[in-house]
DNA sequence: TGTACATCAGTGAACGCGCGTTCACTGATGTAC
DNA sequence: TGTACATCAGTGAACGCGCGTTCACTGATGTAC
């Protein structure tokens, strides 16, 4: 049956949330276009009128900012935004936690619109740590920055995988103490 | 038709090889037991009497250390390791380079096999990389150490994702640059 | 405002391809004598 | 050492399940009058 316009947006953005989460603890191939639509509360043959094909949700998913991040903070120090990132919270809900640690491997073989949304994605969050960062330059600065992002992705990556952890923890603390943050 | 026993080991090593090296290409989803035989040079029906299953392939094929890593230089210094580790060979080279940063968020929801195998392939790099790591106290130096880790998995990832050339070797020389290696 | 009807979002059955896995067969290996 | 034969690694066709995708249908929306 059809639904009003207003629905119809309204479902389009619960496809992408069930995605955007599913797709951060699962990954892109063991996530069915069913799985998503059942989590939206929809049945898998509508999907075609939302979107071109799995891949293109994938896309939009990764462009998607999901209802799950919106209205948090987000002027809080870097310092206290390094600590939730590395937060044992973070790296227990996979689900609602940045795409470069839950998906990266796998985004760095995705499509090149996935690519270029998660590099413009990247380059803000840069600029934003920039400001923050230790360093006399703003070379330095942003050289500081982009090698905090990677201690932050590369530390919960590696928390992630670990089978213990207690040893998990500890990478997450070691990670944190290491930050230069103003 | 049967082949001899040395033919066998020799087929086994060549199945290894060629699934640690699409696997890192590719993932683990994205490579089909097929492949992986014909890459071996020998055809799909014959892989199970090598393996139970593919999922025991993906185990052993992170367990394994693949012939491309063999020979190679050990006792280089730390400093060494890390940029040979962080350049753009080591990046458009995914295929024989590290599991972390080729399938990092893929393999944190492998089996628990290939959790522990990493596990332990992390802990034994986390005690060489200590030995040579900064810091005043033994427990400094670790969490240097655990630290130099992520900052290479992460900046390698995100070099990885980005399709920016000129920003990934930014990221590449970033994360190089804040290593704090003896 | 009320009514008739065209539109079209969503439903659920069905399709077909790809891939993991199985299996009967082949023929070289390697052992028994 | 040579011969007969049992073993078994590898071959390639086939199976069957799962998943992306399609499509005829339903019935609520929303528009024309």
């Amino acid at each position: 049956m059809k639904v009003s316009r207003e629905q119809v947006t309204e479902n389009r953005k619960r496809i992408l949330d069930a995605a955007a989460r599913l797709f951060r603890e699962r990954g892109f191939d063991n996530v069915t276009v069913a799985e998503v639509m059942t989590a939206a509360g929809l049945t898998h043959g509508g999907f075609y009128g939302h979107f071109d094909s799995k891949e293109a949700l994938i896309g939009a998913a990764m462009a998607h900012e999901p209802s799950a991040h919106r209205g948090r903070p987000t002027l809080q120090s870097a310092g206290r935004y390094a600590d939730t990132y590395l937060s044992r919270q973070q790296r227990d809900n996979v689900g609602v936690s940045c795409p470069f640690s839950a998906l990266g491997t796998e985004a760095a073989r995705a499509s090149p619109e996935v690519r270029r949304t998660l590099t413009e994605s990247l380059r803000a969050q840069i600029d934003t740590l920039t400001a923050s960062s230790q360093g006399t330059t703003p070379q330095e600065r942003r050289r500081t920055a982009i090698a905090t992002l990677s201690t932050m992705v590369g530390g919960m990556v590696l928390a992630r995988v670990v089978n213990d952890e207690h040893l998990s923890d500890e990478i997450l603390a070691a990670a944190r103490a290491s930050l230069r943050i103003a």
